[in-house]
DNA sequence: ATTATCTATAGATCTATAGATAATGC
DNA sequence: ATTATCTATAGATCTATAGATAATGC
């Protein structure tokens, strides 16, 4: 045997062959996210062992550490990439209210939202919202922004809705609430189209008291202006 | 010392004593459903041992299986007491369409859901959306209920609002998701006034495409109606 | 006798570390 | 030499069971 022959005839890799023979899809790391966001997810991160992530993965359970210092970074990274893109862009998108008024800022953010949820890998939008994941000590700073986008949709709200006739309720919250909608959606097997993010977005302005005349016009605009954002 | 004065001077319980002296401040199977609530929502399923449950109740860990056949037992106790009152009213609710119109019926089953919500110990309504607990294989059953319950939401809305118009979007499933930022208030700390679940409902209506001078007619209607379910 | 706890523990599992090993690359 | 894995394992923890014990109640 040749000395460039591997053992599992896959050459090009350095380190030592997994026991399994198979290669990373992507990257080691990248796969080990990708897998833990599916586990996490579905079962939850206290029910999901670093044995599980490690064996759909197709490497020893030990091997993570290699990658990780622990099970929290794992989870730390995650969050990372699932929040960061929805709060990165708030007060940008907030200053479109000058050109294009609230109404239209309202419906460019929960479009980019609902979209950033779509298209976090295997519904990792949910974590945050999961208590287990809330109280890992590190994560501290994945509730602040969480609040922050909270405050972002209450001062929007409060632009286009009379406080009163909405009582006390944080219209924040509301919204919120309302966007992550995409969540349950692609919990159920569904995908998120682009008539229903649209739908999800309609909605938000109706909650804030949008005459139904204004929301096509605004449709419109936003739609025309979301691009310069993803 | 008579043999009517216990070691721990607080006579009147069958039973070998807790070793804190302690006594169940309701029943001992109540206590232990309480702080489980509270743990699993506030450390998820998984992440709760049965160790720190018992340490909460102020017994031994192996003490809970006198009440309970294993942990499962107490996490499917807890779902029954949370979503059975929301789907027993369904039928009964869509009821009322004859006499008052379906607004009227969406407006009294949104009530009626924030409040059973509202009035879950330890926020326990948040229980069914977890993953660790949606996995164990007792539960298709709650899993079930709550398709239900966005089922009987699909039925009502499609009875208020052009289908067209809101595409493929599921309003059930926006539906219940509004009515579920109950969960997201009271884990922020808030209360739910009545004020605020009013404010819910009329966002419900608000999504459907009910005109805002019949809600206000609505909601008078339905204030009047809730009384019967509750 | 019945009830509700206790102590003790088996056996499984979980996280993380130490150190060996099998590739590549120089 | 460097890289990425492996094997082996320590030590903690977790669920559940077996059997003892300390009350009350008859």
């Amino acid at each position: 045997m040749p000395a460039t022959m591997t053992r599992t005839g896959r050459p090009g890799v350095p380190g030592r062959p997994r026991h399994t023979g198979q290669i990373a899809t992507g990257s080691a790391r990248e796969d080990i996210l990708d897998h833990a966001a599916c586990l996490f997810t579905s079962r939850g991160y206290a029910g999901t062992s670093t044995r599980d992530i490690a064996e759909a993965v197709g490497i020893r359970q030990s091997s993570l550490y290699y990658h990780f210092a622990d099970k929290g970074e794992i989870l730390s990274e995650l969050l990372d990439q699932t929040i960061r893109p929805m709060t990165d862009k708030v007060k940008e998108i907030e200053g479109l209210a000058a050109d294009h008024g609230w109404a239209t800022v309202l419906y460019v953010l929960v479009l980019l939202d609902a979209h950033t949820l779509a298209v976090a890998p295997h519904n990792a939008g949910m974590l945050p919202r999961l208590p287990d994941v809330a109280r890992q000590p590190l994560f501290e700073r994945s509730k602040a922004v969480r609040r922050e986008l909270i405050d972002a949709y209450d001062r929007i709200a409060s632009h286009l809705t009379d406080h009163k006739r909405h009582h006390d309720l944080r219209l924040g919250n509301v919204l919120l609430q309302l966007v992550e909608v995409v969540v349950s959606i692609r919990r159920t097997g569904d995908t998120l189209t682009d008539t229903k993010r649209h739908a999800i977005a309609a909605s938000a302005l109706r909650i804030c008291d949008v005459h139904e005349d204004q929301i096509w016009t605004v449709a419109i605009t936003a739609e025309r202006l979301v691009g310069q954002f993803t």
